[in-house]
RNA sequence: GGAGGGGUUCCCGAGCGGUCAAAGGGGUCAGACUGUAAAUCUGCUGGCACAGCCUUCGAAGGUUCGAAUCCUUCCCCCUCCA
């Protein structure tokens, strides 16, 4: 059994707003497993670090001995959420949502307990109201209230339009918690509006008002802007092995704090104590970035692709060795030669044999490890050399 | 329905008849320094048969020896008025 201190503390990790908290030690003093939610959006099904700091949070309650209800939002998608900047979103058939809803099932429970875990469509609920049981529901707040919320109210004051349809999207939502009778609910700190209506529509239907937890946005690999995948500073969950170590490791330290509050299941203890010492006894903070690429690793592969990643990784930048498997590609000759940059162009290497030509100038093109000096070097057919452009690209390239 | 402003290379943003493959910044990539750190510094950043050539400045036409720059039509965005 967990103390309801120790609990909290955990509840708390990472977490920005917890409303009410005085409501969550009570229920938590009952000693019943909490009913908790997250919606998620039907699209969009690849997912990335930023979206497991809300998943982590579920994962925690779920080790709490708590209720995870995983609903999926196909009713909701027809809306599509106004928060933000809204793109008009194109409608998705019914079979890309449970196409979508699975994709996200088999990654969600990399964190997960799926035994513990209940998923639920809304359209469960929604498509069997009437009208009228809609009406009802939109007769629960106000246009006044509506207007409350940061970005409706700052496009109504700026004569910018507001569709009625944007309007429904909070209720919906919180009607999801009325529906799943929801202890707790948890989104991004930009979902706070929405969750705080859950509260009200539950009161009117006559339950309790759920808790709501906020999670910050986690910022990507810059450090700087939010993790997104159109922004290319992300870490997708499906990433190999390999390439997620690496992508963790060029993180910056202070950032690396961030990632082990938001992303890490270690105690915050273990967590402070490595602090000091790197501040104290000068421990090396690349050697604590390792404890956290390995475990996130090990998180979405396995606990061995974990120590494999680390020691690949030590190998090929700290010795400085190839990685273990170069690729291997075959290149066609013009007449028995074949100029360096179609070479490493048509191996795949570079983009262009432009961008070739400036790589050669930089220094940045290497054959078995000497660099290649001049850009009007030719490999006569039969060559099969190991090309290198920059710390990153390799591979083995024979000339037919 | 009326009046005005604008669409430029990955992004922002200058250019407003030749000296423009197009300033500047951001980002990417590469080099130096390192812990593949971060920060910093430097270089690069359309393509190709690469000291030259070809294609780019919303789209299509036109004027001109020559256009991102001028004209025409079209498409799309934004602001103000009704």
């Amino acid at each position: 059994m967990h103390s309801v201190e120790a609990s909290l503390d955990l509840i708390k990790r990472g977490a920005v707003d917890l409303l009410l908290e005085a409501e969550l030690i009570e229920r938590l003093k009952t000693g019943r497993p909490l009913r908790v939610k997250a919606g998620f959006d039907p699209t969009a099904p690849d997912l990335h670090l930023g979206h497991t700091v809300l998943i982590n949070k579920l994962r925690q309650f779920q080790d709490l001995g708590h209720h995870v209800m995983f609903l999926i939002g196909d009713f909701t998608g027809m809306i599509g959420d106004p928060t933000g900047k809204n793109v008009t979103r194109k409608p998705l058939t019914r079979e890309a949502i449970l196409a979508n809803a699975q994709t996200y099932q088999e990654q969600v429970f990399k964190i997960l307990d799926p035994d513990k875990t209940e998923v639920l469509f809304n359209s469960t609920w929604f498509n069997q109201m009437t009208p009228a049981d809609f009406i009802h529901l939109t007769a629960k707040h106000t246009v006044a209230r509506m207007l409350e919320r940061d970005d409706f109210g700052k496009r109504y004051a700026a004569g910018q339009p507001i569709a009625i349809h944007e309007f429904l999207y909070p209720l919906v939502q919180g009607y999801d918690s009325v529906a799943m009778r929801a202890d707790v609910e948890l989104g991004g700190t930009d979902q706070k509006f929405n969750l705080l209506v859950g509260r009200e529509l539950q009161k009117h239907y006559g339950q309790p008002s759920q808790i709501v937890l906020t999670m910050p946005i986690l910022e990507g690999l810059d450090g700087v802007q939010k993790m997104s995948k159109s922004l290319d500073n992300y870490v997708g969950i499906r990433d190999e092995p390999n390439e997620m170590f690496g992508k963790l490791m060029s993180i910056s330290d202070d950032l690396m704090w961030r990632y082990f509050e938001l992303l890490s299941f270690r105690p915050t203890s273990e967590i402070s104590e490595w602090r000091r010492q790197i501040g104290d006894e000068g421990l090396n903070p690349r050697d604590v970035k390792f404890k956290l690429a390995e475990e996130l690793v090990a998180r979405f592969h396995s606990i061995e692709a974990g120590q494999q990643a680390q020691a690949a990784f030590i190998e090929r930048f700290q010795k400085g060795a190839l990685p273990e498997e170069v690729p291997e590609v075959d290149v066609q000759s013009r007449e028995g030669r074949l100029p360096i940059a179609n070479l490493l162009k048509e191996a795949g290497l570079v983009a262009s044999t432009s961008e070739a030509f400036r790589l050669i100038q930089q220094g940045a093109v290497r054959i078995d490890g000497e660099r290649v000096e001049s850009r009007d070097l030719e490999l006569a057919a039969g060559a099969h050399h190991t090309y290198q452009v920059g710390k990153r690209r390799v591979a083995r390239v024979r000339v037919r």
